[in-house]
DNA sequence: CGGTGTGAAAGTTTTCACAGCG
DNA sequence: CGCTGTGAAAACTTTCACACCG
C-alpha cells in the first residue's frame, strides 16, 4: 500500500533492517560534515561526483552508501544539500539533541567541556564527574563537577542515554561500569584500554596514541601509495 | 638463500609490500596496547585465542593479521608477549622515537600537550605554534609557542616529520599548507574539516563530534545487535 | 544532457578447517 | 595435547555499467 515511487522519498523509514555496515556510517558523518559546510558557503545543491571528489570517494559510494537509507536525489540535478543534512541528521539520530555525561574532568576532559564542536551537532555535556575530592564542587564550563556517587541518580533524573570517560586507563573500566550500571546506552571511552561491556552498550573508543602510531606505520612504510590526486583520507 | 623456516622469524622482513589493508594496521595498535597492559601485569605468553577474547576479535583473526608481518608464534604455547611487543613496534614504527609539530593551541592543543599517553607509546610534541600573537612566546608544559613564521625552518631544524593540527576548522587547511610545505610527512587533523593535501602526506582525521554521531546512530538504531558476549569494540 | 538508483561483477576481508609442530 | 600458520570457502564491500528520469 504504501507508495514507493514518489519524487525523492525523503527520510524513507529509516534503516527498516539493522545490517548497515558500519564504515557506511562513518562516511555517513562524513558526508554531513561536507554538506553543512557547503550551505554555509551557499551551494544548494551537489551531485555524488562533487560530494565524493571533496572527501576522496568515488560517486558510485556516495550513491550507494545513501541507498541504504532511501533515496534523496533528483536525476540531472543531484542532492539538495539542505534535504539531504535533514535526512542524514535523522538518520544519525542528531536532530534532537543528545545530554551527555561526562567521567573525569582532568586536562582533557576540561578541554572536552570547552570545546564547541560538539554543541554545533546537537551535543551538550550536561553533568560531570570526578573521583577527586578536591575537584568536586568547582565549576568549569558552567557545570558543577559532581562526586561519583551522585551519578547513577544524575544520569536517570537527566535522562542521560551517552557517556564520555575521559579518566586514567586504571580507572576506566571503574567508570565504565557505574555507567552501564547507571543505565546509560553508549560510551565514548578515551582512556587507552578496551573495556568490557555488556552487548547492548554501544561503545566508540578513541585513542590519542593510536592515531600517532597509524600515521607513524602509515609514514614508516611510506612507498607513497599515492591515491586521490590532491585529496588524501584516512578515517581511524 | 635466505632461510625461510627457523623458529620464530621474529621480526621479518617488515611488510616486504605496500599491501597490508589499512583496518588490519589499526588491530595491530589494539594488539600492542593489550599486550604491553599483559607484560605490566606480569602475564609471559598469550595464545591468538585470548588476545582476541581480550578484545573482541576471533582468534583467526588475530593470526591472519599477525601473518602479514611474519611467523611470532610458537605452536603449542602461543605468542611470547615482549617478542611480540618488540616485533610490533618495529612494525608500526615505534621503536624509536618521534618529534611531533603542534598547530594550534588552544583548549585543546593545550590538553593535548599535557597528555601522558604520547611519550608512553614514543611520540614527544617538540615544538608548538600558535597565530596568536597573545600566546606567542608563553610557556606550556615547559615549551614556548612560537609564531606560525616560524613553523618551517624549526621543522628543519629538529627533523619534526608529523604534524598534529589543532586550529579551528577555518583555519585547518591553511595550517595543513604550512606544514606540507615544511616538508612533513603525515598530519592528525583535530580540525572537523577533510583536508586537500599531496598524496605523498599521511593524513589521519579525529572528529570529536563525530565519534558521538556514531554512539548517536548506533543507539538510535538500537535493535541491539549483539556482538561478542561481554566484550564490545568499535574502532572509529 | 547530466545525473540518480541499482543489479551484477570484481575485489577485499573474514571465517573455516586442518596439516604440522613442540 | 594445545596452538600456530595458511590455503580454500564464505561473506562482505566497492566498482562498474547501464536503464531511466527531468
Amino acid at each position: 500500500m504504501t507508495d514507493q515511487r514518489p519524487h525523492p522519498t525523503h527520510a524513507a523509514d529509516l534503516p527498516s533492517d539493522a545490517s548497515v555496515p558500519k564504515v557506511v556510517v562513518s562516511r555517513l558523518s562524513l558526508y554531513l560534515r561536507e554538506l553543512q559546510r557547503l550551505v554555509a558557503s551557499g551551494q544548494q545543491t551537489i551531485s555524488s561526483n562533487q560530494l565524493g571528489a571533496l572527501l576522496g570517494f568515488s560517486d558510485a559510494q556516495v550513491r550507494k552508501d545513501l541507498g541504504f537509507f532511501g533515496q534523496f536525489g533528483y536525476p540531472g540535478v543531484g542532492y539538495r544539500c539542505d534535504e539531504l543534512i535533514r535526512a542524514m541528521r535523522d538518520i544519525l539520530g542528531t536532530n534532537h539533541s543528545w545530554n551527555v555525561a561526562m567521567v573525569g574532568v582532568g586536562n582533557l576532559g576540561q578541554a572536552l567541556l570547552g570545546y564547541r564542536g560538539f554543541g554545533r551537532q546537537n551535543f551538550a555535556i550536561a553533568a560531570a564527574f570526578d573521583a577527586d575530592p578536591t575537584k568536586v564542587g568547582q565549576t568549569v564550563q558552567g557545570l558543577r563537577i559532581q562526586p561519583l556517587e551522585e551519578l547513577a541518580a544524575t544520569i536517570r533524573e537527566q535522562g542521560i542515554r551517552l557517556g564520555m570517560i575521559v579518566v586514567p586507563a586504571e580507572r576506566a573500566q571503574e567508570a565504565a561500569d557505574r555507567l552501564v550500571a547507571a543505565g546509560i546506552e553508549g560510551i565514548v571511552n578515551f582512556a587507552p584500554v578496551t573495556l568490557a561491556l555488556p552487548p547492548h552498550v554501544q561503545n566508540v573508543g578513541v585513542d590519542l596514541a593510536i592515531e600517532l602510531e597509524q600515521l607513524s606505520f602509515a609514514v614508516t612504510s611510506k612507498l607513497a601509495k599515492a591515491t586521490a590526486e590532491s585529496t588524501g583520507q584516512v578515517e581511524p
